[in-house]
DNA sequence: TCTCGTTACGCAGGACGTAACTATT
DNA sequence: AATAGTTACGTCCTGCGTAACGAGA
């Protein structure tokens, strides 16, 4: 059988707080579509399994206990982590994104744009492309203003980007970039990876990720 | 029953990686005590609930597809945010965490450092006090090198502690802070909570979270 | 006494193991 | 031919519902 070290289930811990924000486990029963011994259940469950004690049931109505107040705080974590990797794998699966917000350092807006925006027209719902410098896209890719930057160097200055970094050149499959037309992104997130797709589909770009040598087969 | 909307179970997410890892689902189940064919149907579970296709099934090994490597991404992100919770969890059963490390201000420290110190032996294995600003405290809370900063005012000027804030008054119940000799804390995660607890306990402290008005038994 | 939470118990669905089959190299 | 993955099928277990019980306000 299965090791399963973990102290709870994804199910259990969503009820969890429902029962901390309906103010008992009847409430959030009948709010949930399911019994109130369910939830009790789920509850007693979480806390044999993690040997803990997650409310004080000598009160009504029913208090935290203070590892309680500790779950409740990251069960909400994990939960708001959890539920938007459903939509990006919905995204990746069938490469598209609702919305893709790129910024293009002014040199390179002006030959970029128009092929970028008819490259994107079938990945995208949505384009919206803002030029400036590099500097302060890099600072709104950070703050998740923008969802991808693209720039004339490799970004190298910039911090935090190794993992998350592309370089595209346009038409042909060589993957060491050329010295004119080099451009370099920097994406987070599902664009990253998808991106990552895009360097499978046949276009007028081939973008590998970095580090190099990674090919378009993603090997375990 | 339950809605559970949610497109996988912690279990089946645990071993997604355990596969990529291992180069495949014959070594990943060798490793972890369980059969090929569970693998193959926890995998099978997440793609039909998802409705995604994670692997390419046509070479061998085996291929991660784009969509796969989104979710190895965040799957690695959701159980390492998983994992230590469980002992933070016992942590908390237990009223001990393993260190502590506590910036206070210069301006206190000479008055509280003992007096912290002896307050502290009961409820942490290690302690580390460093006095210095409040200011590079506040900075080192926010990167995680300290748990805990007190100081003099009560730290509204920094932004992003409103919910983490806790007063301590020595000595009495009161709920408003005395004039003289108050001080100011911020902590995150579990040590918040561990606070909170405190304020339970009898001891020379009293602590109440803000917003003011939260009592020692924690409401729904 | 009323509401809420727990316990007891039964059933249905799911998870995992064994075995047989298929496919890739 | 060999190794790896899938499908089929049987069993066990657990998760949930109904019902009965206990406890707090």
């Amino acid at each position: 059988m299965m090791a399963n070290d973990l102290p709870f289930d994804l199910s259990a811990l969503s009820i969890f707080p429902a029962v901390c924000e309906n103010g008992g486990m009847a409430p959030a029963a009948r709010k949930h579509d399911i019994t109130q011994p369910a939830i009790s259940q789920g509850i007693g469950d979480i806390e044999s399994r993690s040997d803990t004690l997650l409310f004080d049931r000598s009160v009504r109505p029913l208090a935290l206990t203070a590892t309680g107040a500790v779950l409740r705080e990251q069960a909400g974590i994990v939960i708001a982590a959890v539920r938007p990797i459903a939509s990006q794998l919905q995204e990746m699966q069938s490469g598209r994104v609702r919305q893709l917000r790129v910024g293009i350092v002014d040199s390179l807006s002006r030959a970029l744009t128009a092929e970028l925006s008819a490259f994107m027209k079938t990945r995208a719902e949505r384009l919206v492309v803002h030029t400036g410098l590099t500097d302060s896209h890099a600072a709104a890719l950070f703050t998740r203003q923008l969802d991808l930057i693209i720039g004339e160097d490799d970004l190298e200055d910039v911090a935090g980007l190794e993992r998350s970094q592309l370089t595209a050149v346009p038409g042909g499959h060589s993957r060491t970039p050329h010295a004119r037309g080099v451009r370099a992104g920097a994406a987070h997130g599902s664009l990253r990876a998808f991106f990552r797709a895009l360097a499978s589909l046949p276009s007028g770009y081939s973008c590998t990720t970095r580090p190099a040598g990674t090919d378009a087969r993603n090997r375990l």
